[in-house]
DNA sequence: CTAGGGTTAG
């Protein structure tokens, strides 16, 4: 209750009741958990004043509550003029720098401590697992771990759970599930660490599985629980999670937090449904800068780019200053919906709000411009960079030469990529798709032995819909479905009507070696055309379809698509590895520009 | 009667 103890120490000054060496540390303490950064100097000047300056528990606070409020310059001063410095003061600097992003510096600090003879405690060592944690150098964590033992410090819970964190985020989520099982008793941060932790490296399923564990169980969750949980319903992906997700949370206490809103925001646009969404962000109060962010972004991702660009407007109407997240959702939106003049004015004002750009909007900028066909510009573009271009530069500009056929420059672009990332599939199939679409098939075979020779093979597509919650994936001509029978029944009467309504497959890129017919039956059997025949088979008439694929959306399929959406008179929405698109009545809401 | 820690959105 830091304001009540803010609001007693302010009623005992007026009386002018003096404080002691006990009184300060809870009153710092109290302002650094606020935080109150101008309450907390004041009682630094008093301190200064009324002579605590060789009490090591109040200048401990002191170092503590600088700390708390990210002025880790202050804190050091403090840290600095101390005579006696106990794990006390040393903790408080290296926890100081682990909270304000500065693991090395802290870690740095650890290993000053140590040579200083200071033996290190099991709250010291925390921070110390934290700052590894942040690094990444989980061979080093592990090595703390190995001096816990050594301590006998191995059964103190809160090490222990610190442990658990510092493995499920470094992706050893096993470990971390080991863990945590084995902890005597269930406490909230360790649930939030397991749940993060399963979020964080891709095993979505198990962090929700763990959600409604606590909930079943009735362990009390906090907004933390819920963020990390609906982070985790974002990546699985289906709409229906989603839902149930979105509509336990506006019955729960959290319903009114941002951090948790802006993740739903975000988890909707995921799931599909931008809309939602859009009503999401129309219920939180105080928007931050981060909630208006995420609806601009899922916007951009929807290639509703103009909504974006007002959004925009309405932020700073509304007196919420962008960020480099901003910008970068905008520049986004402005990418699919082909906003060239808007991008690059928006690129351009960044500077008024001193963000420095990063890689990803360079990137931004080069798919922007090359897209819409600025190959020269974009090159230009990417030479007048203040910082060396990386993989995602030339991916851009590589992917926009394909489009309009510039093989030369891909090329160029190729060469860079390869000189970055010798053994990454994508760059080889790019260039390859590149020289499929300028006919050059001499020199796409070349690629293909350029990548045998390098062991690489291309990434298989698949494609995953969403069955009354169910999400059901089929790989490219796969037939393992119970029902693949009737599913192939229905893509072959799809095809016949495609057929009679004049759709005429693309046959450029991608395919040249295989001969009419073949390459006509693998383009029917593209993973998302089983999804989509799947999907028909297995809803009511009028029913949405909902289609996540891991590659981009080839040009047939793309084509295919829109008119099966005429066709079958249904929605189709399908998320590539890229974008949404929105196919609806023989047309997609990415305006065939993606 | 007093100090330090972990989980945290776009």
């Amino acid at each position: 209750m830091f304001a009540n103890a803010v609001e007693m120490y302010s009623r005992m000054q007026n009386l002018w009741v003096s404080p002691d060496g006990y009184t300060l540390p809870h009153i710092l303490k109290a302002c650094g958990g606020l935080p109150g950064f101008e309450m907390g100097r004041q009682v630094h000047g008093q301190i200064f004043r009324l002579g605590f300056v060789k009490d090591v528990f109040v200048q401990n606070g002191v170092i503590a509550f600088y700390a708390k409020c990210g002025k880790i310059q202050s804190a050091k001063v403090v840290f600095d003029g101390l005579e006696f410095r106990n794990v006390v003061s040393w903790t408080s600097m290296i926890s100081g720098y682990a909270q304000n992003g500065q693991p090395i510096e802290a870690l740095r600090a650890f290993h000053e401590m140590r040579e200083m003879g200071i033996m290190p405690d099991w709250v010291a060592l925390v921070s110390v697992i934290r700052a590894h944690t942040d690094v990444e150098d989980l061979a080093h964590g592990k090595s703390i771990h190995g001096c816990i033992i050594k301590m006998g410090l191995e059964l103190e819970p809160d090490l222990l759970i610190a442990l658990t964190a510092m493995y499920a985020k470094c992706g050893q989520v096993m470990v971390a599930r080991c863990f945590f099982d084995q902890m005597k008793v269930s406490d909230l941060i360790l649930w939030n660490a397991m749940i993060s932790g399963y979020a964080k490296n891709g095993y979505a399923e198990k962090a929700v599985e763990l959600f409604r564990d606590m909930i079943s169980k009735n362990i009390r969750t906090d907004s933390i629980t819920a963020r990390s949980a609906v982070v985790a319903c974002a990546q699985v992906g289906s709409l229906e999670l989603a839902r149930w997700m979105d509509n336990f949370i506006s019955k729960s206490e959290h319903r009114d937090d941002i951090f948790v809103n802006s993740a739903l925001i975000d988890m909707f646009a995921k799931c599909g449904n931008v809309d939602m969404a859009r009503s999401v962000f129309d219920r939180t109060f105080n928007k931050d800068v981060v909630v208006w962010s995420a609806m601009i972004v899922g916007y951009g991702l929807h290639g509703r780019g103009r909504e974006a660009l007002d959004l925009y407007l309405l932020m700073k109407q509304a007196g919420v200053f962008p960020n480099d997240v901003t910008f970068l959702g905008l520049l986004t939106a402005c990418n699919h919906s082909g906003l060239v003049e808007d991008g690059w004015r928006l690129f351009h004002s960044m500077k008024d709000y001193g963000i420095e750009p990063r890689h990803p909007h360079y990137a931004s900028m080069v798919d922007l411009l090359g897209r819409a066909c600025y190959l020269d510009q974009a090159y230009d573009f990417i030479m007048s960079m203040p910082i060396e271009p990386g993989v995602s530069v030339w991916g851009a500009l590589l992917s926009a030469c394909k489009i309009h056929r510039h093989v030369k420059l891909g090329e160029y672009a190729a060469e860079r990529l390869f000189s970055l990332e010798a053994y990454n599939t994508g760059h080889y199939v790019q260039l390859s798709n590149l020289y499929a679409s300028a006919r050059m098939w001499d020199r796409v075979a070349k690629v293909q032995i350029l990548m045998r020779e390098k062991g690489l093979s291309k990434d298989l597509g698949y494609s995953l819909i969403e069955i009354n919650g169910k999400l059901q994936s089929f790989r490219v001509g796969d037939k393992s479905h119970p029902q693949s029978k009737e599913i192939y029944e229905e893509l072959e009467s799809l095809e016949r009507r495609l057929k009679q309504a004049g759709f005429i497959p693309h046959t450029d890129s991608s395919l040249h070696d295989l001969n009419y017919e073949e390459m006509e039956e693998t383009l029917c059997n593209h993973s998302e055309r089983l999804a989509i025949a799947f999907g028909l088979i297995s809803t009511a008439p009028g029913t949405t379809l909902r289609i996540t694929k891991n590659l981009r959306a080839c040009i047939n399929c793309h084509s295919a698509t829109k008119l099966i959406s005429k066709l079958v008179n249904r929605e189709i929405v399908v998320r590539d590895a890229n974008r949404f698109h929105h196919f609806k009545d023989g047309v997609c809401s990415c305006g065939d520009y993606w």
